[in-house]
DNA sequence: GATTTTTTTTATCATTTATCAAAGTTTTAG
DNA sequence: CTAAAACTTTGATAAATGATAAAAAAAATC
């Protein structure tokens, strides 16, 4: 179960038999049903996890009881409720299967046990660090420079897979709009 | 003029006196005039700045020339087009001081040569990275969350000195509005 | 300190997006 | 398979924001 996260580790970093089995004996695996908590706002983001497959996203609600969606994971990501992860803090996000799916968790024990004691795991957190701002950096620059309508024509060119697999209630929470809005851009295509 | 570096810098982190010598030498004092560009759209970002004084902010110009403000750092922080920086490819955005001011410049190449020379470096980056990803995520999710009065009040509670030291052009920028809407905002509270 | 230039405000009108309501459609649960 | 629940679409209306223009205020330049 653990051999796609090996290959992904392999596929971006330089690292040894060793490091990968110690990182590798550290995952544990989480099957997810579609809809299902995985953590809620208030408690401390305390896994990592790996989407072997399904889908995983990062979402608020609102106080009128509207969703956000900040992230969607899908194969081969890493999602956790980052800023809560770091720090150890209760998180304002919630973060929830999006689908049937498998994971593999890392507890933030062991996350800080690969941090001090195999070297290559700090080369890996600073490209998951490079990767999740870049992530944040081009979605913030959408929502800075694109109306709605563009933001989801660039959506579809970026990311089809987001409004092939994932319902219109999601995509619109993703793109900042409501349902309704969404689906007369769609019908404006 | 390295010391407020160095006060920083040991702040954040356990870093002794060769380690800290060896960082602060690679790093060039620059002096900024308020409007001037200290990275154009297209040009790989050559740099990592450090705020001594004044203020700087990373932006987009838009096709129909209006901008938008990503970042804007004020003392004791850093800045520079990150993604363009890693990765050392073009990039999408300026570079801009929006007062006179004061910076500490590093090279990619001394940066490079801090993350494989000086160990303690490497923890560094990975705290910028965080405080970076950071900043990007409740930025992303005020956009997300809130309208623009909102991201408004939001900016004033935790960012005074932003709408206090920069124009209403930049602030309104910053916010993804228009001057205009920004001028009607202010007269609404 | 007078004069440009830039920035900010105000007004009007157009466009985008939200809100509310209702009717279809699809999915879920028993 | 059927009933209930959830999701999607459509319509009417309201609110937020943008676009344009012009006046007022502030800042920069000589």
């Amino acid at each position: 179960m653990t051999s796609q996260l090996a290959i992904h580790l392999q596929n971006s970093f330089d690292i040894n038999h060793q490091e990968l089995d110690k990182v590798l004996g550290f995952f544990k695996y989480k099957k997810v049903l579609k809809n299902e908590i995985l953590l809620n706002k208030n408690e401390t983001a305390k896994h990592l996890y790996f989407v072997l497959s399904g889908s995983v996203r990062a979402f608020f609600i609102e106080e009128d009881g509207l969703e956000a969606t900040r992230y969607i994971a899908f194969e081969n990501n890493f999602i956790t409720s980052l800023n809560s992860f770091i720090k150890q803090e209760p998180t304002n996000e919630y973060l929830q299967a999006t689908e049937n799916g498998e994971l593999l968790a890392l507890s933030y024990d062991s996350f800080k046990t690969l941090l001090s004691t195999v070297a290559i795991w700090k080369d890996f957190y600073i490209k998951q660090l490079e990767v999740a701002y870049t992530t944040n950096h081009w979605r913030l620059e959408s929502f800075i420079k694109m109306d709605a309508k563009q933001r989801y024509d660039y959506l579809i060119e970026i990311y089809p897979q987001m409004i092939q697999r994932l319902s219109n209630k999601t995509v619109a929470s993703y793109l900042g709009i409501t349902q309704e809005s969404l689906s007369r851009i769609k019908v404006k295509r």
